[in-house]
DNA sequence: TAGAACTTCTACGGATCGTAGAACTTTGGG
DNA sequence: CCCAAAGTTCTACGATCCGTAGAAGTTCTA
């Protein structure tokens, strides 16, 4: 009965996310092997044993943040969401845990960078037509 | 090595938050034994034991989200930050992990009602004076 | 068909969180 | 001024999540 983690989207971790960075990066999939090397060659890191990746992409493939078909012997792994979708719909994740989302949405707006206000300006202009 | 959690805020429990909103609606402060009432009240479940409540408030005042001061043998606790301040950073976290801010905030701006996105275009025209 | 490539199974350790008893501290009432 | 009650901190446990990866199983391809 302890943890219950209940509402919103299943959070990533990092290495999590970090996968799902190189399969964003990758719109035709890649395989568990290509990211092993683009996560090292990223990080300059020694590279992460293959099951440590495979595994996450299970982990990911259960959040449905992943898709795979068979590619030979191996599978190709793609994004299931785009980054856009993911993130937005985490911002909206968190909007939703107040009553009073016209004063988070006042704050936000207070709150973001004068570049991304200026973004958010047009993306909400381009909404309007 | 294995659990960094590096950047973000710290993320709130289920328990966590319903002590935030405790807290959010006493502007005043309150005691811990008024929060385990309240929860219990609100829920209509049975009452947490006292400790698990200061348990939490502890946790909170570690990550910055409760202050308290003596009142009596007691102390009382009051939220460090506003519910929006809290959302909107929450939100901002989000948004910092990606680097095409420009689309995630385009997908975000077309997910809010249309009311939501009428009062995001004031909150921003009132910043631009 | 055998070895290589790949995947699944299983597992562990650290972290966070819900939960709360035990032990300790403070203080107000007598 | 001292004690019992109220409150707080200490300690702890189990669940879950995540990073990490070996072992065992499956499936191609040469």
């Amino acid at each position: 009965m302890a943890n219950e983690r209940a509402g919103g989207p299943p959070r990533l971790g990092e290495l999590e996310r970090a996968v799902m960075d190189v399969l964003w990066n990758a719109p035709d999939g890649t395989t568990a092997q290509e990211i092993v090397e683009r996560l090292a060659a990223r990080d300059g890191t020694a590279e992460l044993a293959a099951t440590t990746v495979l595994t996450v992409l299970d982990r990911l493939r259960r959040k449905d943040f992943v898709t795979r078909e068979r590619a030979g012997r191996a599978h190709r792994y793609r994004a299931a969401r785009t980054r856009d979708d993911v993130i937005a719909s985490s911002m909206l994740a968190v909007l939703e845990t107040t009553d009073d989302r016209r004063s988070a949405l006042v704050r936000f707006a207070g709150a973001v960078s004068a570049e991304e206000a200026a973004l958010l300006r047009e993306a909400l202009a381009e909404l309007e037509e």
